[in-house]
DNA sequence: AAATGATGTTCCGTATTATGGAACGAAAGG
DNA sequence: CCTTTCGTTCCATAATACGGAACATCATTT
C-alpha cells in the first residue's frame, strides 16, 4: 500500500507522454496534472538524463526516449513463450501466408508480444506491444477461456462491450455462450467484429497448471480469409499448434476450469 | 543537474532486472545497489502496482513487467522514421529475401527499431530495442558516418574497439579511413566483423538538416549473400531506398559534414 | 520436530529529500 | 516595444522517502 510518490508521478508523466506522440511541454504536463512546473522539470530531467525522455530537437517537447524500448526489449527477451512459439508463429505464417500473432493477458486487455508479418502486400495494422480488447478480437476471446463468470462479468463491468462493427459482441449472455463454446472446440473465430473486413482465427495456449498463458492468431481481409477457410481449413493447424505449445508448457490435458478436446498431439 | 534520488534507484533498479532475464529477489537487488530491504521493497511495490515489474508467479523474484512494452510501443509509434521507412524495408526484404533492419543512434549505439523478417528458415537473431556497437556492424559504421573525427575519438575513448572476428576493426586509423570510404560510396559492408559467417550491407539515411538519422540495412549468411552479391549487386537497391528515404526527410544533397554521391534520384 | 537461517513484508521515528512558490531569462506573439 | 508564455534556477519548508528493527514466512538442517 505504502506508494513513492515522486515514482508514481513520474510513470504518470511517461504515460502521458506515450499518450500524444508528439509529446508535451513542461507547461502542459504541470496544468494537466496539477503540479508545480518545476517539479515536473525535475523529474523530467532525470528521466532524460537516463534516457527515458528526451527532448524534440526541433520543439523542445518531451517526449519518449530510447531506454523504454531497450527495457521492452528485455522484457521480452525473458519471455519463455515467445521463444517456445517463434517457430510455430513462422510455420503458421507460412502456411496461411496471413499476419500470425502471439498475445498474452495483462489487466483485462490483450498484449501483442509478437507477431510474423504476412507477405501479402495488403496487410493489417499491428503492432508488437499493442492492446486490444478482449470481447471483439480473437486472441482476446481464446484468451477468455481460463475466466470464471465472476471474471468475465467484472471484465465488463470494467471496460463495458463497446461495439466496433455490427458483429461485435455487446451482450453479456451472448459473451458467455460464446466463451463456453471456444472452450469446447479449443478455438476462436473473430467475425470481422473489431474492424470490418477482417476475419481471424485464434486459440489459447496452456501451461502446465492448465491456465491460459497466451493466444495465437491468424488474421486477414475477408477476401483471402473466407468463411470457408476459417471454419474448415485453419481450425486444424491452429489446434495443432496451440496443443503442441501447450504440450511444451507441461500442459497435460484436463484441469479444473478447463477441458480440452479431442485432437490427437503430434509427431 | 537537480536529480531525484528515488526515480533514479527506481530506474536503476529496473535496469538491473532487464539484465537478468531470470529477475531477482529483493534481498539480492538490496544487496547489489547498497539500498535497505524496504527501499527496495517500496519502490518495487510502487513499480508493480503500475505495471512496470511483475513477480515471477512460481518464484516470486522480482522482473521487468508488460508496462514496459507498451511505453517502448509508444515510442515506437512517435518515430517518423520508422513510418517512412516501412514501404522500402518490405521492399528490400522481398527484393532480398534476407532480413533487412533500421537502426538509429543513441549514446553511441545502434538501436534496432524496426526489421523485417526473412522467409529463409536459416536466419539471423536480432531484436527490435537491441543495441550493437558501431565499430563492427554495417549500421553501425553506416550511423558513423555522421561523426567528425572528435566524435569518432570518443567513442573510442568510451567504448574501446573490442574484436568480436578475425575481420573486425580494431585500429583508430582502418576505422577512419572506412568511415571516410563509407561517406564517399553511401553504403557500408560488413564482412563478418561482428559474427563468423555473417555478411551485411548498410547505408545511412540523412535528414533535411545533412545530419544521419537512421541507417538501413540487409544481412545474411554468406552462403547466400556471396561478396559478388554485396558488391556488385546489392549497393544499387540499397542506394536507391537509402536515398528515397533521405528525400522524405527533406534531404536536399550536400552538407557540411558529408559528401553525397551521384545516384540519380527516382520515380 | 525443533531450530536455524534467509527472505519478504510491515511499522515507525527521523532528517534527508522532494516539493512548490517566486524570481529570473528567454523566446514567442501582438 | 511591450506583453505574455514558457523553461529553468533557487531556496526555505515540511512532507516524504528513508533505513533500522521487528515481524512473518518459508526452506533447510540437525
Amino acid at each position: 500500500m505504502a506508494q513513492v510518490q515522486s515514482l508514481e508521478r513520474s510513470l504518470s508523466i511517461m504515460e502521458y507522454l506515450a499518450r500524444d506522440p508528439a509529446g508535451a511541454s513542461v507547461a502542459q504536463l504541470s496544468q494537466e496534472m496539477g503540479l508545480a512546473k518545476s517539479t515536473v522539470h525535475r523529474l523530467l530531467q532525470t528521466l532524460m538524463a537516463r534516457g527515458y525522455v528526451q527532448q524534440d530537437q526541433q520543439y523542445g517537447h518531451y517526449q519518449l526516449g530510447v531506454q523504454c524500448l531497450t527495457l521492452a526489449s528485455h522484457f521480452l527477451g525473458q519471455l519463455d513463450i515467445r521463444n517456445l512459439a517463434k517457430a510455430s508463429l513462422m510455420q503458421l505464417s507460412k502456411d496461411s501466408g496471413e499476419v500470425v500473432h502471439l498475445c498474452i493477458l495483462d489487466r483485462n486487455e490483450a498484449v501483442y508480444i509478437d507477431k510474423v508479418e504476412s507477405q501479402q502486400t495488403l496487410r493489417m495494422y499491428s503492432q508488437v506491444g499493442r492492446r486490444a480488447m478482449l470481447h471483439c478480437t480473437g486472441v482476446g476471446k481464446a484468451l477468455l477461456v481460463g475466466f470464471d463468470e465472476q471474471q468475465v462479468e467484472r471484465l465488463i463491468q470494467e471496460k463495458g462491450l463497446p461495439r466496433f462493427t455490427d458483429t461485435t459482441i455487446t451482450e453479456a449472455k451472448q459473451l458467455e455462450d460464446e466463451i463456453k463454446q471456444i472452450r469446447q472446440q479449443g478455438y476462436a473465430i473473430d467475425e470481422q467484429e473489431h474492424e470490418k473486413g477482417i476475419r481471424c482465427i485464434a486459440a489459447p495456449i496452456f501451461d502446465y497448471e492448465g491456465k491460459v498463458s497466451a493466444a495465437i492468431s491468424i488474421a486477414g481481409p475477408i477476401e483471402r480469409m473466407t468463411k470457408e477457410r476459417v471454419q474448415k481449413d485453419l481450425p486444424s493447424v491452429m489446434l495443432q499448434h496451440s496443443q503442441l505449445l501447450s504440450k511444451k508448457l507441461g500442459y497435460r490435458g484436463c484441469s479444473k476450469s478447463t477441458q480440452m478436446i479431442s485432437g490427437e498431439s503430434l509427431r
